[in-house]
DNA sequence: AGCACGCCGACT
DNA sequence: GTCGGCGTGCTC
């Protein structure tokens, strides 16, 4: 009986792929597990097994698998379960979530490697040039990647060259593939236990007497062998004798030392715990209590608590029990580098069970996590990390902590899968059987919806930590003051007098900036004329770091101008303002006093973001300006004026959810006041000062919020009323992008009606010489989903059967954020 | 995606 | 003539 797998491999296919086992194969191999194979004519790709079946493909001879990578399966059975589920509901193939979920070092793939043959005489009258030139380096090198001779040959096609060569038998063309994956391992050393007799030892270091620098390390090894009978590092004797590692080797060559290795961890907790018991105080308590009842009846828990309520405590306290039931805990976070505060004080209680894990970490780190996850070990019971945690192989999950619940950045926008973590989350929990709870200060609009709907339970927290007052609002009308010629710059009168207070009393200044888009632009006060990118449609925008025009999108970049580029005229301003027109003025305005600012710019470095954060907390910097990034979780004791310069901005997004982010982001901004007793202070800039979300914002109204968008999102037919997917062709071709755009807006409205909007162009039509068109999919809460998805699925087959528009790509967003 | 194959314009 | 451009088809 012959049998077969079926393969999931990392590629944007739709299909799985079938390969033959022989039985001995087939007994060992399980679902689950990684096995290389070729696919292809030469190269050879890591494959998932899915499954295995004896059912011999039909029309086509299945292929022999190359190799088998694990010993036992790298993929749990809800893995393979949550993979499928993702590909389907986020219209993408499982290759793509392959991709996504597995850190890049469990991917082995081939590299052609070409040496030359053995035991053959090279004539080199048969050679060309080319062909010459490869010989002679392989002569010297012994074996090139195909990369490597596109460089010395200094052309793209080599493989002809190649060929020929091969043809010739003048070299081998192979397939070498790699296991990425490197423990890290420690050097020690030890004595030769021939000398360990008294009698061995003394003839050595009389021996030894004329090499005074390796008597030396001798005789440091003994003192310190002496003192500890622990295992004795190379980089520890090397430190206590002060030689050089060469006289250690050539000790080892002599083989009076004998050198070893040793497998370490990377991952390993150095901190303390020093976990002082966490007391809910009693509102915490309660809703303590209450999520728990939930839980028992396996629901959803939507955890809505003003800042600064004390979420964190209660998430902390049901991670305890979790972990005390045996259970492993994801701790969700929107974005992991800014919440360094948080890592800490969990690692702090539960110390080393406590596993972070995120796309920065080195390849090897994230192997070692991931093992560590599927393992089941002790030390990995708690992952905390952002989005692609979701992809860990928990074993035993019992709870998942969504925090931030609200945030956009949990949606994955580019590349597939364009997965929302919170909501593949929910889906997580589900096939474990595990808890769930989304906490937020501001939910978003689908999760209170859900909540409302009893589909999710609510709990909420209304009361800020000992009773800390919710910071006073005042709402500055900049047009009014515009007018009255009570600006200075982008700051008016009243933000200045608040900073003069707080500054006065010794307390700290957040100031908050929105970024992107209003990042100062030039502009010609002849003729109108501003720098525009010539790849993209857009404006370029200035940069006073290095004196710089750049483009946002595509990272093309001029040096300043200081004459139009169309008109030649001098008179050039800048138009718009970012955090560093912020910094410049408020240096001017407070001469005396140190400024920092925090956005994309100053937190490049690897540290940068902590160096300015931590300058803040020990109050080394009185006012700190910044974009988003200061919205997050931090938690800044003397902070009490927090000031929104400038609120349009948020608002003014051509978007349906801009209204509801800006709320949550004001709410969140203005949370960074006050934490302590005093009552904080927000000042809100803007020219609609009745616009009803700054309203909502200065009472902190969530209800009001929602209600008031939940009507627009239904008059608009927008989520949580209607689900939405994006398809955005992208092609080089302007006319190409039109025709193509508008053959498939047809094909989905002959199916779909009335609620097939577009196609459009969205506000930046070219990005990268690449022209965009987006068509948008409504879909009402009766229509199926799952048949839908179908559907889209089946017209988008067809139209990339279509010839003409091949060179059209389509991307595939469903819920787009 | 990545690669071969085939067709076409543009250069040594 | 060949090189390199791109469109097309296919991968178990």
């Amino acid at each position: 009986m012959s049998y077969f797998a079926d393969l999931i491999l990392p590629l944007p296919l739709d299909n799985r792929f079938t390969y033959s086992l022989t039985d001995e194969e087939a007994q060992f191999i399980q679902p689950g597990m990684r096995l290389a194979v070729q696919f292809g004519k030469n190269r050879i790709y890591t494959g998932i097994v899915a499954e295995i079946h004896q059912n011999p493909p039909e029309i086509y001879e299945a292929k022999p698998i190359h190799q088998i990578l694990d010993e036992k399966p790298l993929l749990t059975y809800e893995q393979l379960k949550f993979w499928n589920w993702l590909a389907t509901y986020y219209l993408c193939t499982e290759g793509e979530v392959m991709r996504a979920a597995l850190p890049g070092a469990f991917l082995l793939e081939s590299e052609s490697i070409v040496k030359l043959s053995k035991d053959v005489e090279i004539e080199t009258a048969v050679l060309n040039d080319d062909e010459y030139l490869v010989v002679e380096a392989l002569q010297r090198q012994s074996s090139m990647k195909i990369q490597e001779i596109e460089q010395l040959l200094d052309r793209k096609k080599v493989l002809p060259v190649i060929n020929k060569l091969v043809s010739k038998n003048i070299v081998d063309l192979n397939q070498e593939i790699y296991e990425q994956y490197k423990p890290k391992e420690v050097r020690y050393v030890r004595l030769n236990p021939a000398y360990e007799a008294e009698s061995e030892m003394h003839a050595l270091l009389d021996d030894l007497s004329r090499a005074p620098k390796q008597r030396e390390i001798v005789l440091s090894y003994f003192s310190i062998t002496a003192r500890s009978k622990k295992s004795l590092k190379v980089k520890e004797l090397l430190k206590e004798s002060g030689a050089s590692a060469s006289i250690l080797k050539s000790l080892i060559d002599k083989n009076i030392f004998e050198e070893y290795f040793q497998e370490i961890d990377r991952i390993v907790f150095s901190g303390e715990i020093n976990s002082h018991e966490i007391n809910l105080n009693k509102i915490q308590q309660q809703a303590f209590g209450e999520i728990k009842d939930n839980f028992n009846e396996n629901r959803v828990c939507l955890l809505h608590g003003v800042t600064s309520s004390g979420k964190t405590e209660i998430y902390i306290k049901l991670i305890e029990e979790a972990i005390n039931n045996g259970k492993q805990a994801l701790y969700l976070l929107p974005e992991i580098a800014l919440t360094t505060q948080l890592i800490k004080r969990l690692q702090n209680y539960f110390g080393d069970k406590v596993l972070v894990y995120h796309s920065k970490y080195s390849l090897n780190e994230r192997v070692e996590i991931y093992r560590k996850v599927l393992d089941n070990t002790e030390s990995g019971k708690i992952v905390i990390g952002a989005r692609s945690c979701v992809f860990l192989p928990f074993q035993d999950l019992g709870l998942i902590v969504v925090d931030e619940e609200h945030e956009s950045t949990f949606k994955q926008y580019d590349p597939a899968p364009r997965y929302h973590a919170r909501d593949a989350a929910v889906v997580l929990a589900n096939m474990f059987q595990a808890n769930i709870v989304l906490g937020s200060a501001t939910p978003s609009i689908e999760s209170y919806f859900n909540a409302e709907h009893n589909k999710y339970a609510l709990v909420e927290l209304n009361r800020r930590f000992g009773n800390v007052l919710m910071p006073e609002v005042e709402i500055v009308d900049i047009k009014t003051a515009h007018r009255k010629k009570k600006m200075t710059g982008h700051f008016s009168e009243r933000l200045i007098e608040e900073i003069k207070e707080s500054l006065k009393e010794e307390e700290q200044v957040i100031l908050f900036q929105n970024r992107r888009g209003f990042s100062p632009i030039m502009e010609c006060n002849t003729c109108g004329h501003s720098p525009q990118c010539p790849n993209c449609d857009v404006s370029l925008t200035y940069h006073s770091n290095n004196n710089q025009l750049r483009c946002h999108y595509c990272g093309y970049h001029i040096a300043m101008q200081h004459q139009c580029m169309a008109c030649g005229s001098n008179e050039i301003s800048t138009k718009g303002f970012g955090t560093e027109q912020v910094e410049t003025e408020l240096k001017a305005l407070f001469p005396k006093y140190k400024i920092g600012r925090m956005d994309q710019d100053t937190t490049r470095g690897k540290y940068a973001y902590e160096k300015i954060i931590s300058a803040f907390e020990n109050h080394e910097t009185d006012i700190l300006i910044g974009t988003q990034m200061l919205t997050k979780g931090l938690d800044f004791r003397k902070v009490s004026l927090v000031g929104i310069m400038n609120a349009d901005n948020l608002l003014n997004f051509p978007d349906f959810r801009a209204h509801e982010r800006s709320f949550q982001l004001m709410l969140q901004v203005a949370g960074r006041s006050g934490r302590t007793k005093k009552r904080g202070k927000v000042l809100i800039q803007t020219y609609n000062p009745h616009h009803q979300i700054i309203q909502q914002v200065s009472t902190g109204d969530y209800e009001a919020m929602y209600k008031e968008q939940l009507e627009d999102r239904y008059q608009y037919q927008y989520p949580p009323y209607f689900r939405l997917i994006r398809l955005t062709l992208k092609c080089r071709d302007y006319s190409k992008t039109n025709e193509a755009a508008e053959w498939l807006a047809r094909a989905l409205e002959n199916v779909f009606d009335r609620y097939v909007l577009g196609p459009e162009f969205p506000p930046v039509a070219r990005i990268r010489n690449e022209y965009y068109k987006n068509i948008l999919i409504k879909i009402p809460k009766k229509q199926s989903l799952g048949k839908t998805k179908k559907m889209v699925h089946r017209i988008l087959t067809t139209f990339r059967a279509i010839g003409a528009y091949r060179s059209v790509r389509v991307v595939v967003n469903v819920d787009p954020q």
